[in-house]
DNA sequence: CGCTTGACCTCGACCAGCTTCAGCCCGCTA
DNA sequence: TAGCGGGCTGAAGCTGGTCGAGGTCAAGCG
């Protein structure tokens, strides 16, 4: 598929696509003999990837890395795992603090019910 | 209390305190006579909602409207209540979004662990 | 054949949200 | 009275990620 499907699928803007494998956030596009990208499901994986990955917060450095060990191939398995592994401790984390935030807010506006006040 | 003890107390640095302020982030601060940031108990109290707001994505603006409301007093209670209640429910929605992303990478991880091989 | 469409590239602009810098002031201690 | 720590200001700088302009090229179509 060319890039424009791509873009649609993933959400991604054409632009976007294009700096991601540019930067390295992915392995390289396969081009047809007229130049352009042909996306192909794994392609689309990996864009999906990156859009989950970049949603959650993960910088386009640890992306890059993530792409480098990939190419050295099996061998860095290990080190890609752990990566993700990371990756969802931090997410984890990052849910208890919304979840304490959620908490603030609940609290916030229940004085706003009770004193219906001059306060924050 | 002074803008370096407000500093530690929130974790803010004193040039974002600064910078909050001047942007309107919080009300003004009021000032000893050698010109120096007081801070009471209330300041401190906004200083961590905005902390709160800020590590779950609330942008400035909004804070800064935020601000403007309270600035114009009790009156505009239901719309900074509005405002919060807005903000719970994308914190809710961030939720699900990490735990989408949660699932993709244990999906992931799984892969890795059945194939132990050259995917993604 | 020429037009349209959609791809390609480079490179610089833009944005939010700080951070740093330069230069000044105040109060305290030695 | 000099030096020091810590405060003040306004403006400039930085960073990570994205977008846009300008210009080219290839495929498809009437």
């Amino acid at each position: 598929m060319k890039i424009s499907e791509a873009s649609r699928r993933t959400g991604l803007s054409i632009s976007t696509i294009r700096y991601y494998e540019q930067s390295g956030l992915c392995p390289t596009i396969s081009r047809g003999r007229d130049g352009q990208r042909q996306f192909n499901a794994h392609d689309l994986d990996w864009l999906l990837l990156l859009c989950s990955l970049r949603e959650t917060g993960m910088p386009t450095a640890a992306m890059q890395e993530f792409a480098r060990l990939y190419r050295r191939g099996n061998a860095t398995v290990p080190e890609r795992k752990a990566m993700l592994i990371d990756h969802q401790a931090r997410l984890k984390e990052r849910q208890s603090q919304l979840d304490r935030c959620r908490d603030l807010l609940t609290k916030k506006l229940s004085r706003y019910d009770e004193i219906i006040g001059d306060q924050i």
